[in-house]
Order: structure tokens, then sequence, then C-alpha cells
DNA sequence: AGTACATATTCGTTTAAGCGAATATAATTC
DNA sequence: GAATTATATTCGCTTAAACGAATATGTACT
């Protein structure tokens, strides 16, 4: 029963996931460690709404991030809490599911792949795991 | 993959369960079905703001009610779509565990239990589970 | 019909969040 | 060290949502 366990905030969880470009945000990243510049990119959206979603999403102890030189990663973090985890776990399983994050998702890696990268993004440093895949 | 079916939601839900007082309402309803009069007492809260809160949920699908009388039963509806009701099982087990919830769901079973309840609930119809219990 | 009671809704105000535009910070490069 | 680039933050505004207080609705009872 855990009963020394501080009790877990599930209200600030919920109100991280009660936005749709923070869902959105969630799924680019993935299991992966993802640059700033290919999340403004693949969402089509301006640079500091993206930054404020991501910072709203650090707050709420979902993502962290890693500066590498200029560029800022993020990934992101399971909640430690075993209820929350496994609703998070969920949450994913939902995302990988869904047509329009699908759409997203197929943008982020289409994005990495072409040859001619838009301008924004050359000598960005690419996600991880598909970096690592090439 | 269900590529046809219509994509649920999520962020509604997550929007739903992104306050508090709904929280709470859903977990001393549980998987009974409970008088608002009764809500209103175990949480000790104003009745117009448990109302609102009851229509909030009512209209994200979260719950349903019925008549009965004067009196309105409130009861949960799970969430049609697979992952959505994962989801919302992981919360109820959390809420099972939650300290706070534990306390808010003493109140209501002691509410339902004493010989001598509050003027409010006098010839209220007791949650339908706690009744069939005695 | 009229009163009483349970619940819902409206009103006015306050607070939290979202946004675009502009600006600040931090690291890099020249 | 000045310019450039990537990201973060601030500002002013708009919208959503929460609240208490007051009021409306719906049902029951006499």
């Amino acid at each position: 029963m855990k009963r020394n366990a501080k009790d877990f905030d599930m209200e600030l969880l919920f109100r991280a996931l009660a936005d749709e470009t923070r869902l959105r945000l969630l799924n680019l990243i993935g299991n992966d460690e993802v640059c700033v510049c290919y999340l403004v990119e693949a969402l089509r959206t301006s640079q500091p709404k993206i930054s404020r979603h991501l910072a709203y999403l650090r707050r709420a102890g979902v993502v962290e991030a890693r500066r590498e030189g200029k560029w800022m990663h993020y990934r992101v973090v399971e909640p430690a809490d075993t209820y929350a985890r496994k609703i998070f776990q969920e949450l994913c399983l939902w995302l990988m599911q869904d047509q329009k994050m699908q759409r997203d998702r197929a943008r982020l890696a289409k994005l990495c792949c072409t040859p001619q990268p838009p301008v924004q993004l050359q000598g960005a440093p690419r996600p991880l795991r598909i970096a690592a895949e090439r």
C-alpha cells in the first residue's frame, strides 16, 4: 500500500497531456531524442510556441532536455509513479496508432531522410535513433 | 490498425481528468451509482460546483446520469476506445491507492452508514452498491 | 395551485493558458 | 568582439475555465 510514498500529482500529469500540441510533441519525440528545430519543422508552427510547450512539459516532469552546442535535444521521461507510467505507456500506444499522429511522424521521418532538408535544418543534429539507422 | 475507426479525442479525455474536483468525483462514484447530494456532502463543497463539474464530465462522455424522482444518480462510463479505457482503468487503480482519495471514500462510506445522516441526506437514495450491502 | 426540495444553469469576476510578435539569452562562427 | 544561429522568455491580448452568489428548472407533496 506504500503508505509512506508521497502521493503522485496525477492532476499535473493530466494537465500536461491535455493539449494537442503537447501530445503531438510527445508523439514526435517518442523514445528518441529530438532537436527542437526538427519539432518546429515537423509541426509547421512557430518556434516560440514549440518552446513554450516544451517548457510546460519539462515543468511537469514529462520531458528532459540536453544541450549540445546551440541545439537542444528533448527526450521523454517516463513517470516514476507506477500507475502514471502505465497510463503514459498506454498513451504512447495510442499515439502510435492514431492517424494524425502517424502523419506527424511521417513528416518528421521525411525531414530526417530527405537529401535536401529545409534551410532551417541544415547542419542540425538529426534525431538520434533515426541518425543511427543510416 | 483500424483505419476506418474515427480517431478518439484523447485531448478531451485528458482535459476532463485534469481537475482535482473531477478526479475526486470519479473516485467517489467508482463503479457505483451515486446521488449528487452524497457527492456534495462527501466533498464538503457547494452544490453548484459539484453540478458544474458533473456536467463537464458528462459532456466529455466520462459519466452518465439517471434521474430518480428529484434525485440524480451519476455513474462512470468507461471509454469505448481501447487505449482510453486502459488509461481510465489504470487511473481507477491509482485512485484506489491514493491516500486523499481513500479519505474521500471513507467519508462517503461514513455518510452512507451512519445512523444519523446529515439533514441534507435524510430520505436521499444511498449509493446502490453500498445500499445493497446492508 | 402552491410550497418544498434536489439539481442545473446563469451572471459577473478572477485566474490559468494559449497565441503571435518582439526581445533576450546562449553558444558558434567569422 | 561582432554577427549569426538556435532556443527561451516576455509582453499584450484573447479565450477557457474555475468560482461564489443568485436564479431557474424539474419533481414531489399537500
